[in-house]
RNA sequence: GGAGAGGUGGCAGAGUGGCCGAAUGCGCGGGUUUGCUAAACCCGUGAGUCCGUAAGGGCUCCGCAGGUUCGAAUCCUGUCCUCUCCGCCA
């Protein structure tokens, strides 16, 4: 979230940026109660004041009557408190809601447009787009799968519904192989290599700009308890520093976090994407930063050159994408996604996602950081990329590895890790 | 899942109704002394927020949320977490 008073400061930018963003906040009606709202701190914090000075007062009262006088007098300020209290409270509940709906601020270069039509390509992978023979027909993964035997989605659907599946032979290794390569690639850039809980508290899912409950939610919640499944290690890694204060010297501090990921994709069913591309549950291996302020922009440069290596490695011809204000999500502040060139679809799929959230999670997380000798505290920023979301990434591999001999050949990336260069038909 | 113990500042650890934003020790910062280092000694040392140009002052915070009271780290309720023991289990 915003922090208050920057709102109040700059109320037009922050009317600006939501129009840009295509959010509907109220944000005049913030302005005002949040005006109110600072009046009755006062006012409660002038009556703390006196309470605590009638109540000081009693240990040196004279007499047995001079104290009763005195009782009643703070029993009467305590009455009052409570009275504006309860007014405070009302407000509080208001604008936290209206706070909550405010997204972060937009990168002055970030281009702006309501949706992604305006998302600016930016950049090319290395990876050629790859050329077959006059009258060849490059299959999807779907058909691929069902004839090299490798995703099995009645089965999913089966026992779990639609948009779940179950992956076979050498895709489950390929699976293993996409974790270990990305691990291992991050590893060697410094990051810190964790799992993280499938699951999370709601607190922490909100605070890293996820909302847990409601028609729209992209999230599966646990019944009964305050739980969700996560929708991304981004959400547990954000959760790491909840409530703390670090010293700057572990700054920046680089994550690499491996979960299951679970999105109900609530109102994405009229356009739900054919196979792997939009499912329910998928591994990823996601990259997280804890960084200062100042480190941050430099810091998002350096995610997405780290998603550029990954996909250059796995041959794959991806285009870059500067995402639209429209298009940012709540937290970000700037976001680019890695889009492969994925045959099935003729077309470009997004694969990764690196976002600079800059404060708007930390403030919500209270995640701050120290620096030794310097009075006070600071929020911390925080930065996420997708590293590999293996299900998007298969997809992409099994469909551009396919050869007119019939073969799907494996990235070199790839081939330390599994058993086969070549993946034979078994249909 | 059951029984017990406990959660206090960077750390350790006092504190069972007002003299406590919190003793003491360690750590940390500054200084004195000393060929250097160390030791010793002295001074200082939590955070958030509000008012103020500043000096300074107010408010809040002893896991978290409520409650009792003129007054709560201290009493009560709930909750989360940690530890020990038992049960179950990969």
């Amino acid at each position: 979230m915003l922090d208050r008073k920057f709102i109040l400061e700059n109320v037009d930018a922050v009317k600006e940026n939501c129009e840009n963003r295509n959010v509907v906040a109220d944000v005049d009606r913030f302005v005002e109660l949040e005006t109110i709202r600072r009046e009755k701190q006062r006012e409660i914090e002038g009556l703390n004041q006196e309470s605590n000075l009638v109540a000081k007062s009693i240990g040196k009262c004279a007499t047995p009557d001079e104290r009763e006088a005195k009782k009643e007098e703070g029993r009467l300020i305590r009455e009052k408190i409570a009275e504006v209290q309860a007014e405070l409270n009302t407000l509080e509940a208001e604008l936290d809601a209206i706070q909550l709906s405010i997204p972060n601020m937009a990168h002055p270069e970030a281009p702006v447009g309501k949706d992604d039509a305006s998302n600016r390509v930016v950049g090319y992978g290395k990876t050629p787009l790859p050329q077959w023979s006059e009258g060849f027909e490059p299959l999807d993964h779907v058909e691929l799968a069902e004839i090299y035997d490798l995703i099995d989605f009645e089965a999913g659907a089966r026992v779990a519904g639609a948009g779940f599946y179950f992956l076979k032979n050498e895709a489950v290794l390929l699976e293993l192989a996409l974790k270990q390569f990305a691990i291992r690639k991050l590893m060697q850039h410094g990051f810190t290599p964790t799992t993280t809980p499938d699951l999370a508290k709601n607190d922490v899912l909100q605070g890293a700009g996820f909302i847990p409950r409601g028609n729209e939610t992209q999230i599966y919640s646990i019944e009964n308890t305050d739980l969700s499944l996560v929708a991304t290690a981004e959400i547990t890694l954000g959760g790491l520093l909840t409530n703390q204060t670090i010293d700057s010297t572990e700054l920046p501090m680089k994550l690499c976090g491996v979960s299951h990921c679970f999105r109900t994709e609530a109102g994405a069913a009229g356009r739900a994407s054919r196979g792997l591309y939009r499912v329910h549950q998928f591994t990823k291996v996601e990259m997280f930063v804890f960084c200062e302020p100042n480190q941050s922009e430099a810091m998002h440069q350096e995610l997405l050159a780290i998603e550029r290596e990954i996909f250059d490695d796995l041959e794959i011809p991806y285009r870059i994408v500067d995402t639209a204000t429209g298009d940012l999500g709540g937290p970000a502040y700037r976001k680019y996604d890695l889009e492969a060139w994925m045959p099935g679809r003729g077309g470009y799929g997004e694969v990764t996602s690196t976002s600079n959230c800059t404060d708007y999670q930390a403030r919500r997380l209270n995640a701050r950081y120290k620096i030794k000798g310097e009075k006070g505290t600071n929020y911390v920023h925080t930065l996420n990329g997708t590293a590999v979301a293996i299900s998007r990434a298969l997809l992409a591999v099994l469909e551009l590895g396919q050869q007119e001999d019939g073969m799907i050949v494996i990235p070199r990336a790839l081939r330390p890790y599994v058993p086969f260069v070549t993946i034979q038909a078994r249909k």
